[in-house]
DNA sequence: CGTAACTTTTGACCCTTGTTCAAAAAATGA
DNA sequence: TCATTTTTTGAACAAGGGTCAAAAGTTACG
């Protein structure tokens, strides 16, 4: 009998209608204004059927976190596929989450909700919190591999520990990335504004930056002159 | 008749005890666990005097976030004060701000959240608002000034726009500062805790990178032997 | 002093919003 | 068709932010 299979496959469909209500009201309210009756109303359900399926609303910001770490590691495995020097391959995984905020602000936002709930302690066990970690650990260990390539190759210097170098990076491409989305949607956003730059052109320079102080001697010249990765899709 | 004046001083007086009050909560339980009637009781006053003295909880804990932000652009005010070559003062602001996380997280937090209502837009006009952005403009402002006395010493490559580059060492620097706050405030943070480093070391790292990615040729050879800053008060 | 005018404090109360739960509705199985 | 189980529902509860009329305290002045 394929009756509780497919009641599975339903209540799968049925929480993922949810998650997307809640997406659609982040993405105008904001994840502040969001609230559980507006929520319901939106997946067109009670409240109480909400609640069957989310133990509250912390689960169901982190449903859409687990949802948002999926896709982002996903997209930064894609990148360590390819056939290119390590030093690329860290340009490449920064873009990419460079990409993922610019087109899934809502997930991001979940992702920062995440990190905020990991600060206070008080996540009571949602089952999708060992997803997120994995799914961030899981990232992270693709940074390092794109450092240990590059060191392997030549493109990146090894006097650098591996994990603490993707650590580095790790945190300052997130200090960017975070900057980018502040600066994508908030409407006075005092540091960028007074800058007419573009964001493309901001992150150009970061990984310039960067990629001179990681590189190896042989490489350091690529970093003075010229842009690194002119055909990068821009965001 | 100074009976105004005292008065005012008696607001002053009677405002602080109450963000004390707030911050010792917030050190204790975390921001988002804080509520009014808990601040109320540890101030020692109902809560109806405490919405006298602050119109809402946001305008509570701005209040808290504008304490913050002077202190901190007072501590890099005084970097740039000192007579030393540019990338020394870069690096010092960075070490500034380092500094100031681990002494006051309770501090940093409530500027995560001054950060975060901006986001919304929904931070119907506290008085501090216009302070913190003043006091955030500021020491952005000195971050500049450090990387233009440093274009002019001849330490920092002056191929960069000064402010973009300011931009980008704030991105990143704010990008360490929250992975150190995140280590020292959560329990279990997986990216941190796999690794046996201290953040000292990291910071210094970090410098190291971005150093040696914003330094001139002359200078470039400082960064891959010896760490930067040996004297620098460690947290 | 004493009393009137004004200021500050107070806590009971209101309102929003997350969460629960007993009853109703729907689905399942014999 | 009807008993049993599962799912849905929305009224009700609880917690916490915010309000306000009354009480307590201050100041001004005769």
């Amino acid at each position: 009998m394929g009756i509780s299979e497919r009641k599975e496959r339903e209540k799968e469909l049925k929480k993922s209608t949810m998650l997307k209500a809640a997406e659609a009201l982040i993405l105008e309210k904001g994840l502040d204004n969001l609230n559980m009756t507006e929520v319901a109303e939106r997946a067109e359900v009670s409240k109480g059927s909400l609640y069957q399926y989310f133990e509250s609303k912390k689960d169901l910001v982190l449903g859409i976190c687990d949802k948002a770490t999926t896709l982002l590691y996903e997209d930064v495995q894609k990148v360590l596929t390819q056939d290119k020097p390590g030093i690329e391959l860290v340009h490449m995984i920064g873009a990419t989450f460079m990409t993922f905020v610019t087109e899934h602000p809502e997930y991001f936002r979940a992702m920062k909700y995440h990190d905020n709930l990991k600060e206070t302690n008080d996540l009571g066990g949602s089952e999708y919190l060992d997803s997120c970690s994995a799914n961030t650990q899981g990232s992270f260990t693709c940074m390092v591999r794109a450092i240990q390539i590059g060191m392997q190759d030549g493109s990146i210097n090894p006097n650098y520990e591996p994990k603490e170098l993707a650590l580095i990076l790790w945190a300052t491409s997130h200090g960017m990335v975070n900057m980018a989305y502040r600066h994508l949607n908030t409407q006075h956003f005092n540091l960028l504004k007074e800058l007419e730059t573009n964001l493309a052109s901001l992150f150009d320079n970061f990984m310039k930056v960067v990629g001179c102080g990681i590189a190896t001697d042989s490489q350091k010249d690529n970093y003075d002159s010229q842009s690194f990765f002119e055909t990068n899709e821009k965001f």
